[in-house]
DNA sequence: CTGTTAGCGCGTTCAC
DNA sequence: GTGAACGCGCTAACAG
């Protein structure tokens, strides 16, 4: 089991010189003699030497690790926030820790104190237990401890009596361009599905887009507006209900890409084709929406940008700046075929 | 910068021990009187104290954690073998660190290491420089090095003169279930596209298509093999060529499902439809390939006997068991909408 | 059952 | 410009 690890002290011995030298070699923190430096480099090429971070670590009380906690990578909307995050992150010289929680809330705790026992530098929360509407007095409590001592992040979250530095995507107005678009394109009965009751990002995205149908004086017909979950099968389920509806709107949005994809599946398999018969925008624009038929309008989250200022945030976090409390990133509109104008 | 972190030392003398009884609660690696006990878990909990890993990793030349090569999270079929292989390891007490190369070797090479720093306890290796049919020498000798300290597992690839233990999909036996089924379905013009030369996967699939196709009396023709790449965007270019054709195959095997959907979609665009006048089959069996329309047949990967194979193979290196040089893990045909019955 | 001590690998004083 | 010594937080070994 035991590893025979080269040390500075191997490399120092190898070398004729004592262990600091090879450690300010290392380092390059203090000035060496070039002579003494080439010898010492020469050895520790010759012996492939790594030095050990753990031990460096532990030394400067920094790990120069973010963990990322998030419910599944599988999504794509976190496979690409994550992937955009992480390479920010890289170039700021901190590596990440993934914890894909699969929706549990235990494997949520069990992974906040692993991060805490690994010592990361700054946690990254792109979903779980923020996302709930309700706050869970116990989570609230944990994360509170958690975060006395280490920096935390959410995207698109919070929790109610967490102070936490927040980064949230502008949903509320994108979900109102997407109402407005389709206003625009002559509908008059517009459904909401989608979404989980007590799930924050359902909540915002539903009121805006009561909030805007009322606006325009349109009717919100409770039946047109149907709860799901989020991913393509819950889009299916929710359009085998719109199936059913005596009165059927002529436009749907949706709570997320998904979930559209779910609907025109199933809207398209049962007659009724997307856009011809009935408008189905999404939201993410997550990469399929671009190339699930007809093409799928919705509104993008600007990954790039989400992901960036998380981890600039908490950065300067860790390095005990000031940071904004709370940064709303911008959405913006994609246009394309999965909607048209409503002609009777 | 300095963080005060609470150490057992500030328990113990809480609790009025030595800092070694701490420890022994904390591992519970030998008996510790009731009360004592009691009294110390009372102070941890007081404290919220959680040790730190570092320090134990440091100590135990073991850090539990596993590294990740793979060259974009966001490919699903990345994503898929990836969530796949983490839970299996965390069951198995090790934690993962992934890092995405995005098809850059010069970050490969860095995170290689990046993890020998990190003093990972094995590398699983799921794509990248692994998937050359040419090994660069240099690579080569990089990866033995990195092999002289650490046990590597490779998924789905191999590198010339690195004797690495493997897992790998029977790729070879999926392309054969693939174009016997076409072939069965009465298709004689029958084409292969998307893929790179020099990746083995390709390679692999590549000739095993021929072969079949040989040995079943039909013709490849050249014009119908067409290399490509991986994704969606990949499909829509190599469909643009099958355009082109003047005489086109009747049904096509392509490198993955991405690359079928990518062709469903623009031959769809451009009148041809799927299955009724071309058939389109993939590889992967990515969760899309079931709902991009009309339902890709194609091959499952199997990814979590793939993924807990390579995990299991890693372990037992790390523990310096036996383990098989080479696992392949067998697919299976899944079919779905997107080939039927060819008839003049 | 419990305390003392040493050392994992490294970097940073402080002398020289 | 270089070396000796200490300590980061933890646990195993050895006494008691």
């Amino acid at each position: 089991m035991k590893k025979e690890n080269i040390t500075i002290y191997d490399i120092a011995k190898e070398a004729n010189v004592s262990p600091a030298t090879v450690s300010r070699v290392l380092t390059g923190n203090a000035k060496v003699r070039p002579q003494t430096m080439r010898k010492i480099v020469e050895v520790i090429e010759k012996y492939n030497f790594r030095p050990n971070s753990l031990a460096r670590s532990l030394l400067y009380k920094q790990s120069k690790m973010i963990g990322f906690i998030l419910p599944d990578i599988n999504h794509p909307f976190f496979s690409t926030l994550v992937q955009k995050s992480e390479a920010h992150a890289l170039e700021l010289g901190y590596t990440s820790f993934l914890c894909n929680t699969m929706n549990s809330s235990e494997n949520e705790s069990k992974y906040l104190q692993s991060l805490i026992e690994k010592q990361v530098d700054g946690i990254i929360y792109l979903g779980g237990r923020i996302n709930d509407t309700d706050t869970d007095e116990d989570y609230a409590e944990e994360m509170k401890n958690v975060m006395k001592r280490i920096p935390v992040v959410f995207v698109n979250g919070q929790m109610a009596g967490v102070d936490a530095h927040i980064v949230r995507t502008d949903e509320e107005s994108g979900i109102i361009k997407l109402v407005e678009l389709l206003i625009n394109l002559n509908h008059k009965k517009i459904g909401f599905v989608g979404g989980l009751k007590g799930i924050s990002s359902t909540e915002v995205k539903k009121s805006a887009f009561i909030k805007t149908i009322k606006s325009k004086g349109l009717e919100v017909k409770e039946e047109w507006v149907l709860d799901g979950g989020f991913n393509i099968e819950s889009g299916e389920e929710v359009a085998a209900q719109l199936l059913y509806l005596r009165e059927r709107p002529t436009a749907v949005v949706c709570v997320n890409d998904l979930v559209a994809i779910g609907v025109i599946k199933v809207l398209t398999k049962f007659g009724l084709q997307v856009p011809e018969n009935i408008s189905v925008v999404g939201f993410d624009d997550v990469y399929l929406a671009k190339y699930y038929p007809p093409g799928i309008t919705t509104v993008s989250q600007n990954y790039d940008l989400l992901g960036q200022t998380a981890i600039n945030i908490l950065v300067d976090l860790i390095n005990e700046k000031e940071a904004e409390k709370e940064t709303v990133v911008p959405t913006s509109l994609v246009l394309r075929d999965s909607c048209k104008i409503y002609s009777e």
